[in-house]
DNA sequence: ATCACCTATGGCCAAATAAA
DNA sequence: TTTATTTGGCCATAGGTGAT
């Protein structure tokens, strides 16, 4: 596929003298803007339900009980926010090929915010080794003196290989993502719930604060802030409570509140009846 | 809830490396 | 030789983590 062109109107190194080096949006004219640049690469994607499948093994390994975290976890305490913005638009843009794609560093650069090319390469290439280094991706030189990017499992065990059995457990970021800005609104914590949140594959969900921590392997305190952040920015909110029994509470009654994810941050092709049906039921709507 | 710790990030500059 | 990427050094500090 063509690459991302660079407008025409961007600057031949050489020719910035004439830039005004201040007074300058980062969003200067001549660059595509950060919106454009990643609408253009989910574009290319064609990806027809535009969502983008990840294996859950991302953020959580093995099935409960005894998981482990995924390489979330690592990423949120390392605070590679911008490895995982980078990870998620190849994920979506890595297809059914080769699972690889090749860009400019300033492509990639502008997807993250950063305009600047004198600190925008370092700023990708480092971000390209902490995904190197959790296996997640490996790099080479491809044309033109660019980088190819190629996926890897989700929990870096090995080349990526496309879903086999239908059994496989992947949650679905939907592109509505990046196209309501959540890339540029959330914090990293926020970001790492909204993958956990997905990851539970139902349409109401708890989201205990220790429970989370203990599996996905984030401090309950990043937890709690991944929560609030993702209410306040109204992509997930409460949905009710669930009651179950418990010794561990004097009425023999434990409640725990529920949330749902937000249309149109919600996941399409969940089971809407039957099960859920039955368990909406046990639910009191608040 | 508040505090303090501490590590790695990010910004900047520059040099090294590698491809064309 | 030119151009794009990678890496290294330096430093301030944001922010995740753990303790009080």
């Amino acid at each position: 596929m063509t690459p991302i062109q660079h407008t025409a109107t961007e600057p031949e190194s050489g020719n910035e003298i004439g830039q005004d080096e201040s007074a300058v949006t980062p969003e200067a004219e001549g660059y595509l803007s950060q919106a454009r640049t990643i609408e253009m690469i989910l574009e290319r994607s064609k990806r027809k339900n535009r969502t983008v499948p990840i294996r859950r093994a991302f953020v959580q390994l093995g099935e409960r009980p005894g998981t482990r975290p995924g390489a979330l976890k690592s990423l949120v305490a390392s605070r590679q926010e911008r490895a995982l913005d980078l990870y998620l638009l190849v994920a979506a843009i890595t297809g059914a090929n080769d699972h690889s794609v090749t860009e400019w560093s300033t492509t990639w650069a502008r997807t993250i915010g950063i305009f600047d090319e004198k600190t925008g390469a370092p700023a990708v290439s480092r971000s390209w080794k902490a995904l190197k280094d959790l296996g997640l991706i490996t790099t080479a030189r491809g044309s033109q003196r660019r980088t190819t990017v190629t996926k890897r499992m989700e929990d870096g065990s090995g080349p990526y290989a496309p879903p086999e059995n239908v059994g496989e457990k992947y949650l679905q970021l939907p592109y509505a993502y990046w196209e309501n800005d959540l890339h540029t609104k959330l914090s990293l914590p926020g970001k790492a719930m909204l993958l956990i949140a997905y990851a539970q594959r139902k349409n109401k969900f708890a989201l205990v604060q220790a429970k989370i921590s203990e599996w996905y392997g984030l401090a309950q305190k990043t937890v709690a802030a991944g929560t609030d952040d993702l209410v306040q920015h109204g992509v997930l909110e409460p949905a009710g409570f669930e009651y179950f029994d418990s010794l561990a509470v004097r009425s023999g009654r434990g409640s725990r509140p529920l949330y749902r994810l937000v249309p149109p941050f919600h996941q399409r092709g969940l089971p809407q009846k039957g099960l859920e049906d039955f368990f909406d039921r046990k639910v009191s709507e608040k």
